[in-house]
DNA sequence: ATCGTTCTTGATAACGAAACTCATTACGGT
DNA sequence: ACCGTAATGAGTTTCGTTATCAAGAACGAT
């Protein structure tokens, strides 16, 4: 049975006030910042859930996990700047199609994928 | 000024004999099992360098780099078997500019990307 | 070939992210 | 309110990777 706890759902509202894409530490920082009393471990474990429930995505960098809230179930891909951490959801229908085909052409079944695009936003650009 | 040593030229051979990607400690183990006294640290230099200098693919995988031989300064994406590793090497053209122009329609500068196709190939399906 | 400089190596320590442990807490159905 | 059980969290452990630094090796000059 999944259960309601007040530190799942701060951990689900420090997420959505976050922007671009947090690490797991850098939430549970923000967190005890804010007075709670919640644990490291709980942090990684309420993420790690909300990525597999589809309510957060996860990017792998440098090692760690980042994450970011998303709309609900919906399959996207991100366009995310490598200066400010701007991220921007981005559908892409052709790739998607196009990573089926390729992966069936090669034999390959389940396919999924990984994309994401990195740049610099307009704002850092300027900098 | 780079010298060339024979740890790297092993870590290179090494690389090449390799099907599909490996892990920095995957390469180390299989280079002292043929005898050589290769130390840990040298292969981890050896695959960062050979990744920046285009002659290695690198991608993150639950939290661990892996490497892979690869056609050296050109640019090209990976469809991997999930279960044995098999790497296709393979082009997108139609992504690379889809690509530059999601990242132009948001001001993006700078653009690069991460493409990858995971799944089952055509072996691992039967099994 | 020898020297001297400078880069490379490698055993080990240090580091950080993440998983695990398990006694305690508290959610939710009754 | 009670109880079964999932969730919590402080501490510990694991694991991949990087830093340290003395000893060794490669390259250019002689």
């Amino acid at each position: 049975m999944k259960r309601n706890t007040w530190q799942r759902e701060a951990v689900r509202q420090a997420l959505g006030t976050s922007e671009g894409f947090v690490s797991a530490q850098a939430l549970y920082s923000a967190l005890r910042d804010t007075g709670s009393p919640i644990g490291l471990a709980t942090v990684y474990r309420a993420l790690s859930d909300l990525a597999v429930e589809g309510e957060a995505d996860s990017l792998q960098q440098e090692g760690e996990s980042l994450y970011r809230a998303c709309t609900p179930h919906t399959h996207h891909h991100h366009l995310i700047c490598r200066n400010c951490g701007l991220t921007v959801e981005i559908e892409a229908d052709a790739v998607e199609s196009w990573a089926a085909s390729v992966a069936a052409q090669h034999g390959f079944t389940q396919p999924s994928h990984v994309v994401d695009v990195f740049g610099l936003c307009a704002a850092c650009s300027r900098g």
